[in-house]
RNA sequence: GCGGUCGUGGCGAAGCUGGUUAACGCAUCGGAUUGUGAUUCCGACAUUCGCGGGUUCGAGCCCCGUCGGUCGCCCCA
């Protein structure tokens, strides 16, 4: 027989954990809206040339893709990362026709990439992300930063570190990775196997790696400092500036680089530096992107954004213990004996339900004794008990769960005897009446 | 893609150098107690040990393969 499961690195969602990324989103949706994002959606998968661009040199993009093609014939990808997918939306619909820019984007999205699975990391991950696109001011870069760290300390994490960095315009980075791959032509033969691959495809990260960073070659490697033009310096500078008077430590890493190819002047990551993190430290980040814009078609914008992994941050939440799930709670368990009880319970439980309390009852007519400790698993506030008295007499016992406080009402109190119980606000709409003629007397 | 490690009921877990009814604990259900959440007691709950094949008189325990978890590398959110 066959056993079905999961695929790998893939995972069902529900319980306690579903609550815990219900909490997520609200935080996130709240906190986009008073900074101002607006929600976009695009499609899951796009033609392949949306991610796979010319010349591109990252991991994501070359080995780590969904790609396959459809009944009629087209290359498709299951996105890897938002950001592409919205530029190319962002020109589409010609959004930089728009008199008030920057566009203010934020989404929550899975991705799709084809990696072996480990701790924080899914072959399904889910991202809360944001992309203003449209400026350039420094101002932009920090508010995004910002705006990530909110959502982090809201939760109450505070093991983090903000690992800051820039790039350079476009020309810049090249010059210098010019002068690295000069630098290391000759040591690069006694480097690492990774170094060796990481010349070809990234001379950036080489100065990134474990082995070889006792390596003279490495000490005296020449620095991207050296390479910035006064512009891209001058830049980087009034960003850190504005990072310092909002409060925000950051620690100038001058070896971060990203991995995606269109980043140009500021990147940054925030990881989080709790020994029970696991080796995926990364919470979000990202950077800004002169010409991506561009290279889909569009004018010459700037843009900027990060992108946050859920499962990540739940790792991170977790490796600080902060525990962020909600407890189930259930305002009414109706208990009921009988079947002609139990079947006004479903009436009863319908009109509590239309009038805004959260109701359970027993379909099965279980014992007393089953259906209070299911009430009790439940967390129900009050039990509402029905028997057979109390359908002769059109009477319910209502006791409060916490107290054992207990009372005997006539059916038309019960919805007054809750609302003083509960008193939580609840919708209470006239046009909503317990129907008595309705009842099931069989 | 590379290397290490692991896979027994809903959960946690025993299972000795292969020997035959697969412990135990938690949870669940029923009863003692036909109307009240605790405690106690009694009873029920894995034709089966991720899956497939092999060795053997006999396999949860050995071998091969495969799927999956987990940790590290690479890389990234």
């Amino acid at each position: 027989m066959a056993s079905y499961q999961v695929p790998r690195g893939t995972q069902d969602l529900f319980g306690p954990e579903i609550r815990k990324w219900q909490k997520i989103e609200l935080l996130v949706r709240q906190l986009t809206d008073v900074f101002g994002y607006e929600e976009i959606r695009t499609p899951e998968f796009e033609h392949t040339e949306v991610f796979k661009r010319e010349n591109d040199s990252s991991d994501v993009v070359n080995k780590e893709m969904y790609t396959f093609m459809d009944r009629g014939e087209r290359s498709l990808t299951l996105k890897p990362e938002g950001t592409a997918g919205i530029i190319r939306s962002f020109v589409e619909n010609k959004l930089y026709a728009n008199p008030d820019m920057p566009y203010k984007f934020f989404y929550l999205s899975p991705c799709f990439r084809y990696e072996r699975p480990q701790k924080g990391r899914m072959r399904i991950h889910h991202q809360f992300g944001i992309e203003v696109i449209g400026d350039k001011n420094p101002l932009i870069d920090a508010e995004v930063i910002s705006l990530g760290l909110s959502v982090v300390q809201t939760l109450g994490m505070k093991d983090l570190k903000v690992l800051i960095n820039t790039l350079g315009d476009a020309s810049s980075r090249e010059a210098y990775k010019h002068a690295l791959k000069e630098h290391f032509k000759d040591p690069i033969l006694h480097f690492c196997d990774d170094c060796k691959r990481r010349y070809e495809q990234n001379p950036l990260r080489i100065l990134d790696c474990k082995v070889d960073h006792e390596d003279p070659a490495m000490v005296s490697a020449p620095k991207l400092r050296d390479y910035l033009n006064a512009e891209s310096e001058a830049y980087f500078e009034s960003v850190l500036k504005i990072l310092k008077a909002s409060d925000i430590d950051v620690e100038v890493n001058d070896k971060l680089v990203r991995g995606l190819d269109y980043y140009t002047h500021t990147v940054f990551e925030v990881v989080s530096v709790n020994a029970d993190m696991g080796s995926q430290s990364t919470v979000f980040g990202g950077g800004r992107y002169d010409d991506l814009v561009k290279d889909f078609g569009g004018p010459a914008l700037s843009g900027i954004g990060f992108g946050m992994g859920i499962e990540r941050l739940l790792v991170a939440l977790d490796a600080e213990k902060i525990d962020i799930s909600e407890e189930e709670s259930t305002d009414v368990f109706i208990v009921s004996m009988g079947q002609e009880a139990t079947d006004y319970a479903y009436q009863l439980a319908n009109f509590l339900r239309l009038n805004g309390f959260m109701t359970h009852f027993d379909y099965y007519g279980r014992s007393f004794k089953a259906q209070f400790k299911t009430a009790e698993r439940k967390k129900a506030k009050v039990a509402i008990i029905i028997g057979e008295d109390e359908m002769k007499k059109g009477q319910a016992v209502l006791k409060k769960m916490n107290t054992q406080t207990q009372v005997t009402v006539n059916e038309g109190e019960i919805l007054h005897q809750l609302s003083h119980w509960l008193d939580e606000g609840h919708v209470h709409d006239e046009s909503c009446e317990l129907d008595h003629e309705g009842e099931t007397h069989e």
